[in-house]
DNA sequence: CTCAGTGTTCAGTG
DNA sequence: TCACTGAACACTGA
């Protein structure tokens, strides 16, 4: 599930693990999906005796740069994830791109599902989909303004919008469910009909979510007791921290986790 | 066996 | 031209 907040948490262990460290091995899988721009054999060729400068997330995107100034850019899908293990850790399955760092750690990139991209680049931030994403919302300042701007001009339910990178880089569908959550809004609301204060609420509960997950290094077993996050998976009469039950929703073509007792 | 669930892109509609 | 909706993508697990 990775959302902003395991994003940012594999990049900082990227930070840690690869920066000033030699490539001195690459593996890359054969898996044209993965890689649809450029082959993993060339791929792994390029990446062999490169040195990581430096790591850079914007949303749900991750990149690291290459001693080049090429970037080797990073989408997690649905199922991808990021790996560091010591020299002698087994690895586990479904790996598609490995780096061996000088040192002895490995660097995997992993994917079960295969909806994920891994693609070698010259300029990552000029071209889609990083150019398109609205400002990050833990890296840059997302005004009240700006959004107030945004939400003005939308027909569309306010969860679906909560989802549109162009707006809200880096939120996926349960941070979307637990901002309406927190915020006591429905996910049904149409954005242009929000009040001042329910926009300011989403703002406010979007950021404190965010700054809270990513403190925790994205552990969910360590987000606070009271997020809906915790009582939203069980599906059959699940109920919030308080007891009260828990509705699902299709909205903006995703399942929506709402209570509708607790909307202000 | 069926189907939900993950994020993004694309085709179709208005 | 743009906003919006819904399907498609691959695969696991319930």
């Amino acid at each position: 599930m990775p959302e902003l907040p395991e994003v940012e948490t594999w990049r900082r262990l990227a930070d840690r693990t690869a920066v000033g460290k030699r490539i001195d091995k690459a593996f890359a899988a054969s898996d044209e999906l993965i890689f649809d721009r450029n082959s993993p054999s060339s791929v792994a060729k390029h990446l062999k005796g490169r040195t990581v400068s430096g790591t850079h997330r914007k949303g749900k995107h991750c990149w690291l740069s290459l001693d080049d100034g090429k970037h080797l850019y990073l989408h997690f899908g649905m199922t991808g994830s990021l790996w560091a293990l010591a020299a002698r850790e087994q690895e586990p399955s479904h790996v598609k791109l490995c780096l061996e760092l000088s040192g002895g750690t490995r660097l995997l990139y992993r994917n079960m599902r295969r909806i994920g991209k891994v693609r070698l680049l010259d300029d990552v931030t000029a071209l889609p989909p990083v150019s398109t994403l609205g400002p990050d919302p833990l890296e840059e300042t997302l005004s009240l303004g700006w959004i107030q701007e945004k939400l003005a001009k939308r027909k569309a339910p306010i969860k679906a919008v909560l989802l549109d990178q162009t707006v809200f880089a880096g939120v996926g569908n349960w941070i979307a469910d637990e901002v309406l959550y927190q915020a006591r809004i429905t996910p049904h609301r149409i954005c242009a009909e929000l009040t001042p204060d329910e926009i300011k609420r989403i703002r406010s509960c979007l950021m404190k979510i965010l700054k809270k997950a990513v403190e925790v290094d994205a552990d969910s077993t360590r987000f606070p007791k009271s997020w809906l996050f915790h009582y939203r998976w069980g599906k059959k009469a699940a109920c919030d921290v308080l007891g009260d039950p828990i509705t699902f929703d299709q909205v903006g073509g995703r399942t929506s986790a709402w209570v509708p007792t607790r909307i202000a």
